[in-house]
DNA sequence: TATTCGCACTTTTTT
DNA sequence: AGTGCGAATA
């Protein structure tokens, strides 16, 4: 495909700072894509090229466009989001910012259970819930601000006041970061005077995606990487700001006009992904926000069909309507189930959409939810992971020292806690003392029992110093800790689901192992678990529906897309029992409705809106509103079909009977009213392919099962020697030479003042401030740049 | 100390 | 409706 002249000029734009306003379906990434590679033709050093994306799932794809594009040379480009980025460059100065290089990311739930505790500890649970405290303390340091400072003059000062030091003590203690402090910490590197300077330097394009996403802090980390080059070239669209809930600031876009007033704009405006109708019902619908730069998105695709805006009676009705029309349009169109996806505002909306699906036979996928990572399972598992790593991982001690049980009872921890406290040390070594019997209150039975699980820690340790690949590491803990065996005995569907996911942690660590050729790290692997997004688990394998929150569907276009729930309180949501101002409420409503249109504008060939007329919400009937959002949309791009009650108007809605079966989903196909939509729905009975049983839970998000690797349980594992890995990698293989900055185990950073010799044999003579310019082999040191 | 039961809370969106 | 937590019980 050749590139428009706007797209041309986008990519070929040399120096300075570039805006690209960017509509959607332009072909943004497409032509991110093609600049970079640009500037690598023009002989920019690939090492020297950031890239920011949204997602991890993003960033991936580009790397592999990137790599078939230009080869090895691809490789050394920094390609990531702006938390990976941040986790990459704490990795490589943890010491300027007091972690260790093991350091812990705290995810939600982490930071939830967290605050809980302090809560609880601090008897202030009366005063604030977890989630607002959290709340508060991310929104000040979204902006990058102190918490405490920040939220002064709200009702939660006191609170905050009290917990958020706390909360920020643990988290030194644990020698752990939220996601805000990956972004912070590499803030405040800004100014630290050795590596700052050098942090400005290292970039010499910057690019960002989804400039409209980012926030303050994201801002200021963007204008440190570029530096004085002013080399930064941001995409964006204002129409696409979803996020500003967690911190962003589209205002950005305008900043940027403010602080690069010398920068070059282009708009794309064309799009090349939706038909006509689509792309007038989706503008139809934005126009009505006020805050937005005018923009006129435009497609030569004519024809298609008009959206269809089925209004249903309820949310079982929308889910059998749906798979109906999936059916007919696979049955007439000859379209495959890949080709569609089924957008909603939250994922409480999934469930019955899954039952309708199942019940037709249709394969799905569901993107996100509760993560894979999140499971208890794997939660607990991860936590041995750290224990081993960390000692001092307090939170994780409290997880697992009674997983799976051992008899360690409550009374027995509590004391130990007690004890570790008074003395200030970890509870993991409180523990030890514990059971040395230096702690009276700890009585020999309990001893026992808290020697047996120091004993697997221990045991975990040493695995881990000898050098275990992280999968093999993990069977270890699976094993030692008794925790697989557990699961097993309890025989039950669920332990099943249980030790299957483990399985599936185990095959990841493998594929981990295999990609770093053994020498990833503990701690890398737990990284890249903690910033992996829900949406970055979406393998295309297999050709399934996929559902997912319109938030999730960001940057992802689908042959036919359906938007469901289309009504006032849901889409728009509108959360009640809220004290804000009527501007805050606009605000918001704007928000919603660039949330629609993200939505509509995923569709290429058709698009299918949904509204019940009565959705139950927790255990109640409300009747609702079709959202106004429906009426935004331009008439003649619209086909509107309400279907009447099937029930005569004035019977009462009656409640479907309590079935005995777990699923009550199959009674609906017999009542099925869409057996005549002109999408024309195949007869229920003939289904392409079905799977599982009535009621299985074979098929969701996670891939396949699979068996555990075999191994050895008994005896030493023969862990191989690690010392023959340089060979590979020739192509990141970065010359050290005079002015390069590089740490020494010892001497901490220094700068190169000469060279001398090549390759093993390199020598440098390194000004380090800690001790001076020393003479040094090159192997000894790392660049730090 | 483990297990079970009942209650409260959840549900906007996620790196 | 499902989960997680705390209290009550075995």
């Amino acid at each position: 495909m050749q590139l428009n002249p706007e797209q041309d000029r986008a990519v070929k734009h040399g120096e300075g700072p570039l805006m690209v306003l960017a509509g959607a379906g332009s072909g943004k990434t497409r032509v991110l894509v093609q600049r970079i590679a640009a500037l690598v033709g023009r002989g920019v050093h690939p090492s020297r090229i950031l890239a920011v994306t949204f997602t991890n799932k993003a960033a991936g794809e580009m790397k592999e466009r990137l790599g078939e594009m230009l080869g090895y040379h691809a490789r050394p480009m920094w390609i990531g989001t702006f938390h990976s980025t941040c986790a990459r460059l704490l990795r490589m100065f943890h010491e300027e910012v007091g972690l260790s290089p093991d350091y812990n990311i705290f995810d939600d739930d982490d930071q939830m259970r967290l605050v809980g505790a302090l809560l609880k500890e601090r008897n202030l649970k009366e005063e604030a819930t977890p989630r607002s405290v959290l709340s508060a303390i991310g929104s000040a340091k979204n902006k990058g601000e102190d918490p405490v400072e920040y939220n002064k003059l709200g009702y939660l000062a006191a609170v905050i006041s009290i917990i958020y030091p706390m909360y920020r003590g643990a988290l030194v203690r644990e020698d752990a970061v939220d996601f805000n402090d990956l972004l912070l910490k590499v803030r405040d590197l800004f100014a630290h005077k050795v590596v700052g300077p050098q942090l400005r330097q290292r970039f010499e394009h910057v690019l960002v995606d989804e400039f409209q996403d980012t926030n303050p802090v994201q801002y200021n980390l963007v204008q440190g990487f570029v530096g004085d080059t002013r080399n930064l070239t941001v995409v964006g669209d204002d129409d696409q700001s979803i996020y500003s809930w967690r911190g962003a600031e589209p205002r950005n876009l305008l900043d940027f006009k403010r602080d690069y007033p010398d920068s070059e704009e282009v708009k794309l405006e064309q799009n090349y992904r939706s038909t006509k109708v689509i792309l007038a019902a989706a503008n139809g619908v934005i126009i009505n926000n006020q805050d937005r730069h005018r923009k006129q998105l435009w497609t030569d695709r004519d024809g298609g069909e008009l959206v269809l805006w089925e209004e249903v009676r309820d949310e079982r009705a929308e889910g059998d309507f749906v798979a109906c029309a999936i059916e007919g349009l696979v049955a007439e169109e000859g379209r495959e189930w890949g080709d569609m996806a089924i957008l909603y505002r939250t994922h409480a909306q999934s469930r019955v959409l899954e039952e309708m699906l199942r019940s037709r036979g249709i394969m799905y996928k569901i993107v996100g939810g509760v993560s894979f990572f999140q499971r208890r399972e794997v939660k607990d598992i991860r936590a041995y992971m750290r224990l081993v790593s960390n000692p001092a991982a307090d939170m994780s001690f409290d997880r697992i020292v009674n997983v799976p049980a051992r008899g360690i009872g409550k009374t027995t921890v509590d004391h130990v806690r007690y004890y570790a406290k008074s003395k200030n040390i970890s509870y993991l070594e409180g523990a030890r003392d514990a059971a040395r019997g230096e702690v009276p209150e700890v009585k020999a039975a309990a001893r026992k029992k808290l020697k047996h699980f120091l004993d697997i820690i221990d045991g975990l340790a040493s695995v881990k110093k000898a050098g275990a690949s992280v999968s093999e590491f993990l069977i270890q803990v699976v094993e030692r800790s008794t925790y697989r065996e557990r699961l097993e005995k309890e025989g039950t569907t669920d332990a099943s689901d249980r030790v299957n996911n483990l399985a599936e942690l185990v095959s990841m660590a493998s594929d981990f192992d295999d990609e770093t050729d053994g020498e990833g790290t503990l701690a890398e692997f737990e990284e890249r678990i903690s910033l992996a997004s829900s949406a970055d688990s979406e393998d295309g394998r297999g050709s399934a529906v996929t559902m997912m929150t319109v938030h999730a569907a960001k940057g992802l276009e689908y042959p036919i897309v359906f938007v469901v729930g289309m009504e006032d309180g849901l889409f728009p949501s509108i959360r009640e029992n809220r004290d804000t101002l009527a501007s805050e409420d606009r605000k918001d409503l704007e928000e919603e409705r660039r949330l629609a249109y993200v939505a509509f504008t995923r569709a290429m060939d058709r698009l299918v809106l949904t509204s019940a007329r009565v959705r139950r919400k927790w255990a109640d009937v409300k009747i609702t509103t079709p959202s106004r959002f429906l009426h935004e949309i331009p008439e003649d791009c619209l086909a509107i079909r309400t279907r009447p009650d099937p029930e005569p108007e004035n019977t009462t809605f009656r409640r479907r009977p309590a079935r005995a079966g777990k699923f009550s989903g199959d009674s609906y196909d017999s009542t099925s009213q869409y057996s005549d939509v002109p999408m024309n729905c195949t007869a229920p009975g003939r289904q392409r392919k079905a799977f599982g049983g009535a009621g299985g839970d074979e098929f969701d998000q996670r891939s396949e099962y699979k068996e555990f690797p075999t191994y050895s349980v008994e005896g030493e594992v023969a862990y191989e020697s690690c010392d023959e890995f340089n060979f590979d990698q020739s192509a990141e293989f970065v010359e050290i030479a005079a002015g390069a900055t590089v740490r020494h185990k010892s001497f901490g950073l220094g700068r190169v003042v000469t060279s001398q010799g090549q390759g093993k044999n390199q020598k440098l003579a390194i000004d380090f401030s800690t001790v001076g310019v020393k003479t040094v082999m090159a192997r000894f040191v790392d660049p730090v740049f």
